[in-house]
RNA sequence: CGGGGCGUAGCGUAGCCCGGUUAUCGCGCCUGCUUUGGGAGCAGGAGGUCGCAGGUUCGAAUCCUGCCGCCCCGACCA
């Protein structure tokens, strides 16, 4: 990879890193690799979680909640899932301290306290779910299984970037178990039409559908279904997946069931998931160098206030009419703040709820008063305009919705713009390094021509995408023959 | 684990190559007055184990050795 485009890379992570940081939704943490997730970015994760958490009841999931610690013996059973995963697993040892007789003041590992057997810090949560789905399936009758957890888990990656890949994550996981591989491929369908539809209507995020090739698969899984989405540099970012995990995890914990003709069977199962790298991908997607732009349909805050006064002056008109508005808007179900802190100044207010990505400012002054209007800003575009108070609270709903549209469409001229064809290898690493993106082009299906192109390019296949076109080809590499285009592209 | 950069006040930094009074500047913070329609102005003030530990030296932020930590790029990664 040439210079230019390392040192472009910096400046978009230092760009991504500011308005993480700048725009409060995270920081740094003591522990290595872990951030901290602030109050405005733990409320954004909460409206996610909640719209999520809405859309996977309404399609028959019930949550629950499983431990954090697997014993190795549970966690290797399926072979697949347990490679995959064993070179960033955290592991406990050992249950207890002591102090340090040797240095004053600290304490040690007591070499007394070592676990019999250790237990892994969940990177995934498959092994303990599977191991008691045993104790609660017998029949079909107790069938299909639909469950979902709200976890944290934990990947010992090498390098971390904050809501990208940290060491810790929040996320959700559903594991679900049926009678017949035709139900569990379409419940694993059915979840990534969910995340899509998630991702699109109420992130702005456009993605495209596909699924995994081999290589790329989760371990463990027969088939891995993924939305794809592109970031402003170019690059792709998974976005979430879902799997159809065939019997692999029935076999390897003996999960059976009588079915009405009294056969014995394995059951199927699903998983899926999406976690705080969601976050990441919203910022990484719409935010400009002024800041944070967020969606309205999951900013934590859609509207703010800010009174603009002289002195103590007809403060007092001010807050009537700010509380006024405010409580207008919040009759329509907008969440709005009145800005009323006296220790910072408009100039300043304007500023920071920008790089916060507050959909819409009000701005409210005597001038305002009198003339029976406010000024409202609007983030995406940050345009300003000036509009009669009376019917503030529908005006206002159809700009946030307006503001929603504009969002989506943006990002998804810009992705469309940059999903390319390539029909030659020169073509194909040109288009790389000076226009990034998706490129589609022919592959020939086999997993070393993949991993090839990866080693020379960086790139790898995102996705093969769902109802993908047949169309007779030549792969980009070798030149052998084939059926259809798949989506490549540099990826974090 | 390789390559690059860095560690000086809450944050961002100058100084380091070429050792020498009281460690620079900006933001932020505190007090007062004036301000308030795009990150205010003036005046005054507080705040420092120069990452840690050794060493060289009359003298170390600066030189040497070791260690720790962070960021970026790789490797790694559903």
């Amino acid at each position: 990879m040439s210079k230019e485009i390392t040192s472009r890379q910096q400046d978009y992570s230092q760009w991504y890193n500011d308005l993480v940081i700048k725009g409060g939704l995270a920081d740094y943490s003591a522990v290595r690799g872990c951030m901290v997730i602030k109050p405005y970015g733990f409320s954004l994760w909460e409206k996610m979680q909640a719209r999520l958490d809405t859309m996977f009841k309404d399609t028959g999931h019930e949550n629950a909640y499983f431990p954090l610690f697997v014993p190795k013996s549970l966690f290797e059973a399926e072979e697949k899932n347990a490679e995959g995963f064993a070179k960033e697993c955290a592991v406990v040892t050992h249950y207890r301290l002591k102090t340090d007789p040797s240095v004053k003041g600290k304490l040690m590992v007591d070499p007394e306290a070592k676990l019999e057997e250790e237990l892994v810090v969940r990177p995934t949560s498959e092994a303990i779910i599977w191991n008691t789905y045993k104790n609660w399936i017998q029949s079909y009758r107790d069938l299909p299984l639909l469950i979902n957890q709200w976890a944290n888990v934990v990947r010992w990656e090498m390098r971390t970037r904050l809501f990208l890949r940290t060491a810790e994550f929040l996320w959700q996981e559903g594991h679900t178990a049926h009678a017949t591989k035709e139900e569990a491929v379409a419940e694993a369908e059915q979840m990534l039409e969910v995340y899509a539809d998630f991702a699109e209507n109420y992130m702005a995020l456009p993605v495209i559908k596909g699924v995994k090739t081999e290589s790329e698969r989760f371990a463990g899984a027969e088939d891995t279904y993924c939305i794809e989405a592109l970031m402003q540099d170019g690059k792709a970012l998974q976005a979430g997946t879902s799997h159809f995990l065939g019997q692999n995890f029935a076999k390897a914990f003996e999960v059976k069931f009588s079915d009405k003709d009294n056969q014995l069977d394995y059951v199927w199962a699903t998983s899926w998931g999406v976690s705080t790298r969601l976050v990441g991908a919203l910022v990484m997607a719409h935010s400009d160098d002024d800041g944070l732009i967020l969606p309205p349909k999951i900013a934590p805050l859609q509207v703010v206030i800010i009174p603009i006064y002289k002195g103590n002056d007809k403060k007092e008109l001010l807050d009537v009419k700010g509380n006024e508005l405010a409580s207008q808007l919040k009759q329509v179900g907008i969440s709005v703040k009145f800005d009323r802190n006296d220790h910072a100044r408009p100039g300043w207010k304007f500023a920071e709820y920008e790089m916060k990505g507050v959909p819409v400012r009000i701005a409210l002054g005597l001038r305002d008063l009198e003339n029976n209007s406010v000024e409202v800003a609007r983030r995406d575009t940050k345009e300003k305009m000036t509009i009669g108070m009376e019917g503030l609270a529908e005006k206002i709903s159809y700009l946030l919705g307006d503001i929603q549209k504009n969002i989506y469409n943006r990002a998804l001229i810009y992705r469309d713009a940059h999903i390319t064809k390539a029909d030659t290898w020169d073509e194909f690493e040109k288009l790389l390094d000076d226009k990034g993106g998706f490129i589609s082009a022919h592959w020939d299906g086999t997993a070393a021509t993949e991993e090839k192109i990866k080693e020379k390019t960086k790139a790898t296949i995102r996705c093969i995408p769902l109802n993908n076109k047949r169309e007779d080809g030549k792969c980009i590499l070798t030149g052998n023959p084939s059926s259809q285009r798949v989506l490549f592209a540099r990826a974090y």
